[in-house]
DNA sequence: GCGCCTGTCCCACTGAATGGGATGATGTGG
DNA sequence: CCACATCATCCCATTCAGTGGGACAGGCGC
């Protein structure tokens, strides 16, 4: 037996974690299979352990990501450090706007959202806390990748097209150095419903206060047909990012 | 070679990302080989294939953990669903209280807490977002206990002592027992100055609709010198533990 | 320069991981 | 109530991936 794949119990371990990275919250055996590539017996060894670990834990269905994760996961320093110091300001900004406030910084020409709150009347966004989003279509991202260490030339040079996620969505390589441009003048950001339809969003870049470079973006995004726009949020934001460089 | 220890190379893994559970942001490989107990080779070993991974990430000094420790801890259902109801309850109790306000779970005899918000001049309180707690010397912990579904019989029980954290700390098992009545009774929990000197706290469980069992822990912590006492808190806590209950 | 400490790499050895398939458990519908 | 399908669990001969002692390299202080 032993196919002899080359691939080591690490990497097989977290195939069968990364199974329930696309929304899906519990996996029975076969589906774990399915997802992961792995034979079945070879799953059912691998979620048994992680089991004893804490990392999965059964449930009458099948398998969900179990308790310990979590714990890691929050000890996870780079993210722990950022919201712990962020986590007032938003408060302010919550208070101040009633609007989600969301927290990212950009990853492998991606934001991954860090923090996310908001009230009752949430609007459904497709961000969530962990998740992640392209660069080019939502304010955060335009954010970091106009003050990111290069200017986002890396990133636009790289890139042979950018995905369309609405009507709306910057798509032109050009329009979008044209729109860096002006980020970097306001130091503000926009999305006009570029990442999803009926949302928009205002986001300014947290500044390390020494390199000027970006090492996060704070935005304020609402529905829009919500009685507060962007241009009004703004001041805000730009403020209490400003202030969260500073403390920085 | 082989020193045949009868443990799997997954087992392995978890001892290595479990040294940084104990506040370390950042091991050397010398600091990872001690805590997990393994060989220099062995630790660099697996280090390097955790890395591959994003499990653990490079820095300087030594390693750390690493970003997709935090997305798959942000994937784990309980805590992501329960955090997803409570939060906006959150934010109102902070709006109206403008204190530290925790959601917490009871996970194998500890508190866990899954959420916890405040503003600036937070509370240097021992809880920290997947952090764990005893259950007898917290607020939430007692609201836990007392609306366990044996009443934590089993818990007072299979205890020879409650270990003291402050001089006010119930060490009676006795009194805590009489301690949980009173929290049955008046559906809150109290901790003055149990689990550290200065900090005070009130409680209320979230209570399953139909089994009327506590699935969730809420709670509202401050200063021994802030202007809000918990007993003032007290209503408000309950008012939004109550609504989140109902709104499972 | 000379120890000393830490990180990285090497490699012969072997027992732990492997997966096809048998066996149980569960559920479905006729 | 049973036949049948589906999915979970277990078994075990085979073998290669994991192992760790030790060698080597690089940095730091004295």
């Amino acid at each position: 037996m032993r196919e002899g794949n080359g691939e080591g119990v690490m990497t097989r371990a977290f195939r069968l974690l990364d199974a329930f990275a696309e929304g899906a919250p519990e996996l029975t055996l076969e589906e774990l299979a399915a997802r992961s590539g792995l034979p079945r017996s070879t799953t059912h060894r691998l979620a048994v352990q992680l089991a004893a670990e804490g990392a999965l834990e059964r449930s009458r269905r099948g398998w969900r990501l179990g308790t310990r994760m979590f714990e890691l996961g929050q000890l996870v320093a780079r993210e722990q450090r950022l919201r712990e110091r962020a986590l007032a300001h938003m408060q302010d900004l919550y208070a101040a706007t009633g609007e989600t406030v969301q927290l990212a910084v950009a990853d492998g020409d991606e934001v991954l959202y860090v923090e996310i709150i908001g009230g009752h009347r949430r609007v459904k966004s497709p961000s969530r806390r962990g998740g992640r989003m392209p660069l080019h279509c939502t304010a955060l991202g335009k954010a970091l990748l106009a003050f990111s260490s290069d200017g986002g030339r890396r990133y636009l040079d790289s890139r042979p097209a950018l995905p369309a996620r609405t009507p709306h969505t910057i798509t032109d390589l050009a329009a979008l150095r044209a729109e860096l441009h002006s980020v970097r003048a306001r130091q503000l950001a926009f999305d006009r419903e570029e990442a999803a339809l009926g949302l928009r969003c205002v986001a300014a870049p947290v500044l390390d206060s020494r390199t000027r470079v970006a090492t996060a973006a704070l935005s304020v995004s609402m529905a829009t047909d919500s009685p507060l726009t962007p241009a009004e949020a703004a001041p805000a934001v730009g403020t209490v990012a400003r202030a969260l460089g500073r403390a920085a």
